[in-house]
RNA sequence: GGCGCAUUCGUCUAGCGGCCCAGGACACCGCCCUCUCAAGGCGGAGAUCGCGGGUUCGAAUCCCGCAUGCGCUACCA
């Protein structure tokens, strides 16, 4: 059987980190085993359409590498791929089941249903609809329908029996008809619900494989009573464990972010993402815990989805990203550097930045960031013309603590020391510096913090030597001099 | 309230009857390296496998209860 699997994302908002994840393990799945990926738009709620929301989406999906075969923009033999141009199919769909009396019609307005609900939880009764339409006679439905103007379509579900759904990963899940009410098929603005629009489309786009939250297993009996009704062949279904915030609630907005968008913008890679995404619900092995685009295909396999929540863990996703950056070829480290640090730095400074100048920072950085974006924070004075701005305690360090004309002194001979210097570059500065230590009779690092900080305008960063040869001796010696002066006047 | 799913170190998980007095990764702690910060190396601590009953020569692994958590219970998906 050829496989074919589907992300189907309703637009209403900037795609989830949950959404993406089951897009990811039905891409793999599609890609472990030469399928087709397909993207349908489920634009059935008119009411929670948020405009550009396809864009998003499928932006996130490029983001991540998740080329999908067929939808926006790919077309294919089964489109459209929206489900709001398919509305003729749910009719029939649904006119089907009303000639087949496995549907009917139902007038009862939202303010009936509302007190209905409200009657049940009183009496501590499972809330559900009661069945009022279903039990008229269809001269009766007529006559309402008539008169109330809007109706609904209702599933008429069997009122005895269990439904039994097979879920490869969770094995056998028995539910009772008689528990589950007569949902909504068609509502009153003509639109499908979900479940309708869902059953028709993955049958008629031949869906072989429906990868999808888990919280879409309590529904899952309904689709396959639809499937039945309509005498469709059901799908493989595989419920995918949920995706929990830190409090062990499903995650959602008050966790945080949700949206992948976020990450991408917070500096994430996507190969990052894409591994750690991988690993919520599904793990290769008892020890891999780095695995690439490929590896992921190569491994990926239904029977290795877990069954327990995931929790997202943001520090874990975090190192995963310091792993990635680290991996990244030199050359291709620095040009990514180069957004963040247009985006980032102050207007002051020169736009686009210089290319070799980006390749010559990058590897003084590249391990010691864990997201692209806190390249800004530790290589702004790479950049920077104006003064740097810093504490007079920090200049002083531990090494001169409360003895600032220590300190200026040591930042005097730095000075004197640097300045003639015949090479400048990162093996002579050290010798240098390291002879006047010794000279000075100070331990390196206590000489070097006030040169650090004078340099850079911080206690972390880049290591010394390397980053005085970047900045250049002209630069050097004029940021010695900077500090060397506010030693003068305390000011914290 | 009903129905469903789940329950192994703080987190993600490995484990599908003996190889496990439970393995890996992240985080944490210590040491080494070291000009700061990282990275890296080495080591450590951390889970009586939710609880209680069974089945079995033997259970984290199978069965039954209970508890807890989560999900669903819309003319939302």
């Amino acid at each position: 059987m050829s496989i074919r699997v589907r992300y189907a994302p309703s637009p209403t908002g900037e795609p989830h980190v949950g959404n993406l994840r089951s897009a990811l393990f039905n891409w793999l799945l599609a890609r472990r085993h030469g399928g087709r990926f397909i993207v349908r738009i489920e634009d059935t709620d008119q009411s929670r359409k948020v405009e550009g929301s396809v864009a998003q989406t499928l932006d996130a999906l490029r983001w991540l590498g998740l080329d999908w075969d067929e939808g926006p923009e790919a077309g294919g033999a089964f489109g459209p791929y929206y489900q709001s141009q398919r509305l003729d199919r749910y009719h029939e769909a649904a006119d089907r089941l009303l000639a087949a009396c496995a549907a009917y019609t139902c007038t009862c307005t939202p303010q009936r249903l509302a007190d209905l609900r409200k009657a049940q939880q009183k009496r501590k009764q499972p809330p559900g609809y009661d069945g009022r339409c279903r039990k008229l006679s269809p001269e009766e439905r007529a006559q309402e329908r008539e008169a109330a103007g809007a109706h609904v379509v209702r599933f008429a579900m069997p009122e005895a029996g269990e439904t039994l759904v097979e879920d490869a990963v969770r094995g056998q899940v028995r539910f009772e008809n008689p528990l589950l009410d007569d949902f909504v098929i068609l509502k009153s603005d003509g639109f499908p619900t979900y479940h309708l629009a869902n059953v028709v489309d993955d049958a008629a786009m031949e869906i072989s494989h429906v990868l999808r939250a888990e919280e879409w297993l309590p529904s899952t009996p309904r689709h396959l009573q639809l499937y039945r009704a309509l005498a469709l062949r059901p799908p493989i279904f595989a419920h995918l464990p949920i995706i929990l915030g830190a409090d062990g609630g499903k995650l959602s907005k008050r966790h945080g972010a949700t949206s992948v968008a976020h990450y991408r913008a917070e500096g994430y890679l996507p190969e990052a993402m894409l591994n750690f995404m991988a690993l919520l619900g599904w793990s290769l092995d008892d020890k891999t815990t780095y695995l690439s685009r490929e590896e992921l295909v190569a491994g990926f396999a239904l029977k290795r989805v877990g069954k327990t929540g995931a929790t997202f863990d943001l520090d874990r996703l975090e190192a995963m990203n310091g792993h990635y950056v680290r991996a990244l070829a030199p050359d291709q480290f620095a040009e990514r550097l180069r957004p963040w640090l247009e985006d980032g730095l102050p207007p002051s400074v020169v736009r686009p930045l210089d290319g070799a100048r980006l390749r010559a920072i990058g590897p003084l950085v590249q391990e010691r960031i864990k997201r692209l974006t806190e390249v800004v924070d530790l290589t702004d004075f790479f950049f920077l013309e104006e003064p740097l701005s810093y504490r007079n305690k920090d200049l002083m360090g531990k090494g001169f603590r409360d003895n600032p004309s220590g300190a200026l002194h040591a930042l005097e001979t730095t000075r004197a020391t640097l300045a003639p210097l015949s090479t400048w570059d990162a093996g002579a500065i050290e010798s240098a510096l390291r002879a006047l230590a010794e000279r000075l009779e100070l331990k390196p690092g206590h000489l070097f913090t006030p040169i650090r900080v004078a340099a850079t305008g911080k206690t972390a960063a880049p290591p010394l030597f390397e980053t005085l040869a970047l900045i250049g001796r002209t630069q050097t010696v004029q940021r010695l001099d900077a500090a060397a002066g506010r030693l003068a006047r305390p000011d914290d």
